[in-house]
RNA sequence: GGGCCUUUAGCUCAGCUGGUUAGAGCACGGUCCUGAUAAGACCGGGGUCUGUGGUUCGAGUCCACAAAGGCCCA
């Protein structure tokens, strides 16, 4: 007997029961282990931040996670799913910021780092237990207890050991770069994170410069000096950055240009001449002008103007030289030179470019080339400092400043505001400033081709990330900046003797012990053991090392890392390789089956585990990958707390539970699109899928226990009918095309399948055989349509075990194991069904396919006449196209002279 | 400014390597069925498959350009 089924059912209740199933029998770790033997399958786990509550995305990327293991579990690989929590960063800094009330680095150095860590340390686990709990209602199965969480001693080690590793190989150097600068964090940003931060329609003033032109020109060609005389000339530069102008230390042109001098404000006895670009004459000069000349563009090359300010001789290495970075002697006679540049661009601006080296990318760039001085006229707080105007003033405070000072000297020619796009930090929001200090990176770029060809080793769902986004992205790889000005995060593994200046890597606390410095640190009041017993800042800081070429002291470079390294480090960190499981490359775990996130972590963490294994290993890091689209609110709006839009897990779980949650984000768009996420369509699956299987599943247990239906009494041969045939062929090639959909990765086109067969199941197969169920006589034919249907549902239960994992037990719980106590105790420890490839028909579906068709327009022709539908007819008349039509129908329709429609109460053909 | 993606009915989406008259569900109006059904069937209104060119005997599908939206980058 089976339990009896209702057709009424509350899901949510019901998964709940199988919850606390799976839980009191260990089913998932069961489920595993009981794979022990089998080939390996690795699922990396995208480590989240449990630094917040977890979303309706973090729902999706969790459930397109789990049906792949899940299925691979069934097809008999050991599949074992480590959990990971990453808990360093910028993130969790300032939270804990806001929660002290602290603002800045110094205040957070007042506090004191210790307790500062600390607090972060505390901080990041806080929503553990949401986390947990939503990845146990929505079966995500991942092994919880034992997550590897990045702030972990072993972590660490691991992470030092993947330093030194690239450090050996030449690949780690201290670059003195520009990079974005947040002021406020007061720490660098690697692209990645800039790329978060990008905000349109940005304010920012707009102001054109004019730079006086040295005279009497020494070395000036005759070209420009007959435009020299009394009256004064100015090269015209435009920037969207006062801010950058007192580092202003060149101006840059384009060769290939013609340039225009042209004469303004002609009315005293001395107007004066600007020179820019000929092209841009008309969209910069306001009101009347003069042209006086053209020139060419490399006729100003060489050119020397007066510096806007002077620098003069404050500030420790506030000036300085490019050619050894060197402190650059005091002059009066300061004068700044105009070079030549390929970036100068027609398009905005004067022709002219205002080359701030302190500040801009290019304009560094700029400087090492033509060994242009370096003016560093803003601190690392974003406040400018030096005898500057605005000196002490935020820099977007200052522009103001600086354009009033330049407006009252005369050397504004003209300003205005001008919305663009501008970065900001992604955390803090505060305007990103370019900014030139030495930063660690390691050199991806050295191993550019590596990289893209590794990726050619990756299968990418949806394709064109391939060479599209992720491929582009390898193409313009830059070098990775990889070091923080910050606390709470692995601690940069570097350490530097105070006398000679030399450089060691620690790969390892080993190396620690070899190297350190003891009697320096008991002079310091530090032992070893007590410093490295937690391997954060500050503690780390006061390890000392005995430096091997001077025997000196060294200390640790203050830096820690970007948190992203420690999420790419993951595969090796997680285990403490290789300080333990040294097997982990040939085992089976590493490299990755499979990892699935959503497409902002191209550049995050695909790209974090891509660069570091192709570095470390030259591999890829993983073999399949699944790359989400984003979620969007119903009406295709971004979901953000502000809107109010955003979409809770819990209230849509508990009113219609994880199965119709899960099989929704499986069907509702293909993995890779944006998708709108709509609780109204969330329901409409439930009715159209999970209800319809439910009644089927209903129908069956009701019928079956009335006539005492046992499986295990079931005797080949039986009478199959056509009817009964052709499901079961359907259902073979159901099964084949599922797991072909789930071997290629992609769900989606697999639940697709089982959405159609599941609908002629019930409207199909089980309505046109309920004449069967009802008769009271137990022969043959009842007796095959019982098998029928219930092999139907069985094989049902298995293959939809790893999408819909509830309900699937439910069917697998009463069908099978009440009935079989020798099958596995649950679905997921069951085997998936393997197609019986022998039983498809191809010609029978054909023919059924089109017999329903028939039916369809059959009904319609009725509804046409006026026929009610259940009223014999007395004849019927088919057109049918070709031959391959005449033949299905007739197999199906005309059989044994009888003329009579395939079990149609709708077409039945009277002799 | 550059790259990638998307655009098929009012809404959400299928349409494989080009092949008769482009589909489903939801929603709407009507009719019917219902001895498993929050189910189902039939009819109807709804589509210049974003646009413009091109390749082809034939284009929703291939190519080029354009438009709108999204994402990523400058």
């Amino acid at each position: 007997m089976f339990k009896p089924v209702g057709s009424k059912v509350n899901f949510p209740q019901m998964e709940e029961q199988i919850l606390r199933f799976w839980k009191e029998s260990n089913i998932m770790e069961r489920s595993i282990e009981g794979r022990r033997n089998g080939p390996r399958f690795t699922l990396y786990e995208g480590p989240p931040t449990a630094n917040g509550t977890p979303g309706i995305h973090h729902v999706l990327a969790r459930v397109f996670k789990d049906v792949i293991p899940r299925y691979k579990t069934m097809k008999g690989y050991y599949a074992p799913r480590q959990a990971g929590w990453d808990t360093h960063g910028l993130p969790v800094e300032l939270e804990v910021e806001k929660e002290l009330g602290l603002s800045s680095k110094t205040q957070i150095e007042e506090y004191g780092i210790a307790k500062f860590n600390q607090r972060c340390r505390e901080s990041v686990l806080r929503y553990l237990k949401a986390w947990e709990a939503l990845t146990e209602r929505i079966a995500f199965w991942v092994d919880m207890p034992h997550a590897y969480r990045t702030f972990d001693n072993t972590y660490i080690e691991t992470g030092w050991w993947a330093v030194k590793q690239l450090w050996d190989k030449g690949l780690v150097y201290q670059g003195h770069r520009v990079t974005p600068h947040c002021p406020r964090c007061s720490t660098s940003l690697s692209s990645h994170e800039v790329a978060l931060g990008y905000k349109d329609d940005t304010e920012d003033p707009s102001v054109y410069i004019k730079f006086k032109v040295i005279s009497p020109p020494s070395a000036v060609s005759e070209e420009v000096s007959r435009f020299l005389g009394p009256c004064p000339l100015y090269l015209l530069a435009w920037t969207t950055t006062p801010w950058t102008l007192p580092g202003n230390t060149a101006l840059a042109v384009a060769e290939g240009v013609q340039y225009a001098v042209v004469e303004v404000g002609g009315e005293g006895d001395c107007p004066e001449r600007l020179i820019m670009a000929e092209p841009l004459v008309g969209s910069t000069i306001e009101g009347n002008y003069r042209m006086v000349g053209l020139l060419k563009g490399t006729s100003l090359v060489g050119l020397k103007y007066e510096p806007l300010y002077n620098p003069g001789s404050v500030g420790t290495g506030q000036r300085s030289a490019f050619q050894h970075l060197q402190r650059q002697p005091f002059s009066v006679d300061l004068t700044y030179p105009v070079v030549a540049g390929s970036f100068v661009s027609m398009e905005e601006g004067t022709g002219i470019v205002h080359i701030a080296p302190a500040f801009g990318e290019v304009d560094f760039q700029l400087g090492e080339d033509f060994n242009l001085d370096l003016v560093v006229s803003v601190d690392l707080q974003g406040k400018v400092y030096g005898p500057f105007p605005g000196d002490g003033l935020f820099v977007k405070v200052a522009d103001p400043v600086i354009s009033a000072d330049l407006q009252q000297r005369g050397l504004l020619y003209r300003s205005g505001k001008i919305s663009h796009t501008y970065p900001f930090c992604w955390r803090c929001d505060s305007p990103l400033l370019y900014y030139a200090k030495r930063s660690w990176y390691i050199a991806t770029t050295k191993k550019k081709e590596r990289l893209v060809a590794a990726n050619e080793d990756i299968n990418w769902y949806p394709e064109h990330i391939k060479h599209g986004r992720f491929g582009d992205w390898l193409e313009n790889n830059v070098d990775w900046a990889v070091s923080r000005e910050r606390y709470w995060g692995t601690p940069l593994p570097i350490w530097q003797c105070q006398g000679c200046g030399h450089q060691v890597c620690i790969g390892g606390s080993d190396d620690l012990r070899k190297l350190a410095h003891q009697e320096a640190m008991a002079k310091a009041g530090h032992s070893l053991d007590e410093c490295a017993k937690d391997l954060h800042r500050p503690f780390v800081d006061n390890i000392l090392l005995k430096c091997g070429k001077c025997g000196g002291t060294m200390r640790r470079v203050p830096e820690v890392m970007d948190c992203w390294f420690d999420s790419g480090a993951m595969p090796l960190a997680q285990w403490h390789y290789p300080f333990e499981n040294r097997t982990l490359l040939e085992d089976g775990r590493f490299p990755a089956d499979y990892i699935c996130e959503a497409v902002d972590q191209t550049r995050g963490w695909f790209y974090t585990l891509h660069a570091l294994s192709t570095l470390l290993f030259d591999r890829a890091c993983y073999r399949n990958v699944i790359c989400l689209g984003h979620i969007l609110d119903d009406k295709g709006d971004k979901m953000s707390k502000a809107r109010g839009n955003v979409v809770e897990p819990w209230k849509v779980i508990n009113a219609h539970g994880v199965d119709a949650l899960r099989w929704y984000l499986y069907v509702s768009s293909p993995p890779g699109n944006v998708r709108r996420f709509s609780v109204d369509k969330l329901a409409e699956v439930v009715r159209k899928f999970l209800l319809t299987l439910w009644n089927t599943y209903s129908f069956f247990a009701t019928y079956a226990n009335i006539d005492s239906f046992d499986p295990r009494s079931v005797q080949e041969p039986l009478s199959y009918s056509e009817l009964d045939r052709w499901i079961l062929s359907e259902l073979s090639s159901l099964t084949k095309g599922v797991s072909e959909n789930l071997e290629a990765y992609d769900p989606g086109g697999a639940a697709r399948l089982l959405e159609d067969f599941v609908d002629v199941l019930s409207n199909w197969y089980v309505r046109r055989s309920r004449r069967r169920f009802w008769k009271s006589e137990s022969d043959a034919d009842k007796k095959a349509a019982y098998v029928t249907l219930y092999r139907c549902l069985v094989t049902l239960s298995r293959i939809l075990a790893p999408f819909t994992p509830f309900i699937a037990e439910e069917l697998y719980q009463n069908l099978v194991r009440a009935v079989d106590g020798a099958a596995p105790e649950s679905v997921h420890q069951a085997d998936y069904p393997v197609a019986d490839l022998s039983q498809i028909d191809d010609d029978l579906m054909f023919g059924t396919r089109l017999v329903m068709k028939l039916a369809s327009m059959g009904r319609s022709a009725r509804s046409g006449a006026g026929i009610k539908v259940r009223q014999p007819l007395g004849k019927v008349v088919v057109k049918v196209k070709g031959a391959g039509e005449k033949k299905g129908l007739e197999a199906l329709v005309c059989r044994g002279g009888r003329r009579w429609v395939h079990g149609g109460g709708a077409h039945r053909a009277l002799p």
